[in-house]
DNA sequence: TTGTACGCGTTATCAC
DNA sequence: GTGATAACGCGTACAA
């Protein structure tokens, strides 16, 4: 983009290979049929002069960017790396490129969108990052949106991605109950919005109830998705008044981590005491002491189908509504199991 | 980009209130003084309209793309989230866009670059993403160029940021020697051509000597600075026969979980047994159990500098050739230390 | 198979 | 302070 650097263009390609820029144009696109002696002068003319062709020039005359966006609200965070690892090498497949930002709606945010038609083909969001009038408005314009972690805008049908919440979660809990005999299970949920949150709630209640123990909302406590909020709420659970308790599941890894931390500097053993199981299967929930019992969810997969559907987009194929990645739980010893 | 959504444009803009598209992009890039009611008649035109200038139009005519680029080696590793949040909170201030891209030259890549002149204006990389020669040639022509964790190649002078190695490295394992008592300290060190790596050996080196400690090659293991590679090496070094030891400074903390892992499986106690060290001070390093004693180096603080560097090349200023950010130790309780 | 001419949406250079 | 008008570099009818 920077003048100085690459200020061959099209014509000066077209001029030493004694052709027009529009040939040169076709062989680059091949949108059409070329003679095989032009097309080996232009290749080797274009090779010798380094030329590469200026992104913005062809965004303009094709009224496409070949990028697209995927919008984050904080980028500091463990669970990303492999999303974005995931979507990226979908985006690279295809030839195109990455955009990244961050926004967070909670800041009340109302300035131009970091990403959007303006500088993107399509975009993949997830939740907090933008508000469901502005996912809207975008999807109405014709943008071309897919959603992950986050279903579709009431009255809308926007492509979401996510992964089996409540099926797996209820596996958990089932296994902490008919395994490990706990009765009295801490849940330690998400942000409040949070759809994930919410279904893996639901899970955790329904194990509950088919195996009659009583659901005690004193025993649910709120994270914020993060090891230090989920640190401070176990805390603070364990240094007020708290009925008794033997597990806790905790709505995410890295709230595991946070809660863990607490137990332990309560001298609570884990899984002695404590059970402690979580959901994502972090790359290094393996690697905690001990290793974390928790659901698999195919973080990186997810990246990936949204990339891929959002290029269905951009082809005008049809992409499924919704679609939920299986998950799967995975024992380790949190959960009182020895292997 | 796409056509559908975002047709509007500045001339429609002009046209509704009444004056000269070239009035309405002096108002948007305030590069001349217009009067205050025509200011307000474009401003609520703008707003009536949606009207979001064309990146592409811009990048056109002014031959800027308002958009830097990270070129990392692999983008799932839970040391890049605060490398690329530092990054995007500057690129966000500066009104710019963020592209990433991932590239490793190890697979012996020689197509073109996923980011470059042709669509950003400037870009950060990492080491490994690029040869010497690529980043000499981008130089040369004139493109910015900012590297972290790496130093500029022989002969050039390419601005280059990262942390202090050695020194707190020196400190690090004088605390092991002097506080604990320490004397045969494994040292897991990085890819073999990773700068870092080799400074912070030659600080390993230094404090040794400095306490009459002989050095021993057979206490060198080498991981890959994550987690799964230094678990293989340090599980294999306690395998074999193995000289006796009582510590282990791991190269970076990623390392150190993997060893962590190795040594408890092992049954050996930390730090009761043997003390683990690492470098960089994760988030998550403080959450280990044993809480792991680290130097906190400022990954965040990296990649805002690098930014605020490639901005300042961008408008033709100064900057410093290196800079070396300040690190220091921080003492939890994996060295042995009680808190 | 190839060339010509115009348009994409914006900024920059002149005039006024 | 404001308005024409010419780039910017590329794709793409249309014509040949």
């Amino acid at each position: 983009m920077s003048r100085k650097s690459s200020s061959v263009t099209i014509r000066d390609v077209a001029q030493k290979a004694g052709v027009s820029p529009a040939t040169v144009s076709r062989y680059l696109n091949d949108s059409a049929p070329i003679s095989p002696e032009v097309a080996e002068r232009i290749q080797q003319v274009m090779s010798d002069l380094q030329y590469v062709p200026s992104a913005a020039a062809r965004q303009l005359a094709t009224q496409k960017s070949r990028a697209i966006g995927v919008l984050l609200t904080d980028l500091d965070s463990v669970f990303f790396p492999p999303l974005i690892s995931g979507i990226e090498s979908i985006v690279q497949q295809e030839g195109y490129n990455l955009l990244v930002a961050s926004r967070w709606v909670g800041n009340g945010v109302d300035a131009q969108l970091p990403i959007g038609p303006h500088n993107a083909d399509g975009l993949i969001v997830f939740p907090g990052s933008l508000t469901d009038d502005e996912i809207l408005k975008l999807h109405q314009a014709g943008f071309p949106v897919v959603l992950i972690y986050q279903s579709s805008p009431e009255g809308s049908n926007i492509p979401s991605v996510t992964v089996w919440n409540k099926r797996a979660t209820r596996e958990l809990i089932d296994h902490l109950i008919e395994v490990h005999h706990r009765r009295s299970i801490v849940f330690v949920r998400g942000p409040a919005d949070n759809e994930d949150s919410q279904r893996r709630e639901l899970g955790y209640q329904e194990s509950l109830e088919v195996h009659g123990i009583a659901y005690n909302p004193n025993l649910i406590i709120s994270g914020e998705y993060n090891r230090n909020d989920a640190y401070q709420a176990m805390s603070k659970f364990l240094e007020n008044g708290h009925p008794d308790f033997d597990a806790v599941f905790t709505g995410n890894d890295d709230s595991a981590i946070g809660v863990m931390n607490a137990l332990n500097e309560k001298g609570l053993r884990i899984p002695d005491d404590i059970s402690v199981v979580g959901f994502d299967d972090l790359e290094l929930s393996a690697f905690l002491t001990p290793p974390l019992t928790t659901v698999n969810a195919p973080t990186e997969g997810v990246g990936k189908t949204a990339a891929q559907y959002l290029f269905k987009l951009l082809a005008s194929q049809e992409v499924e509504p919704v679609t939920l990645l299986s998950t799967q739980i995975v024992i380790r010893r949190s959960c009182g199991c020895s292997e």
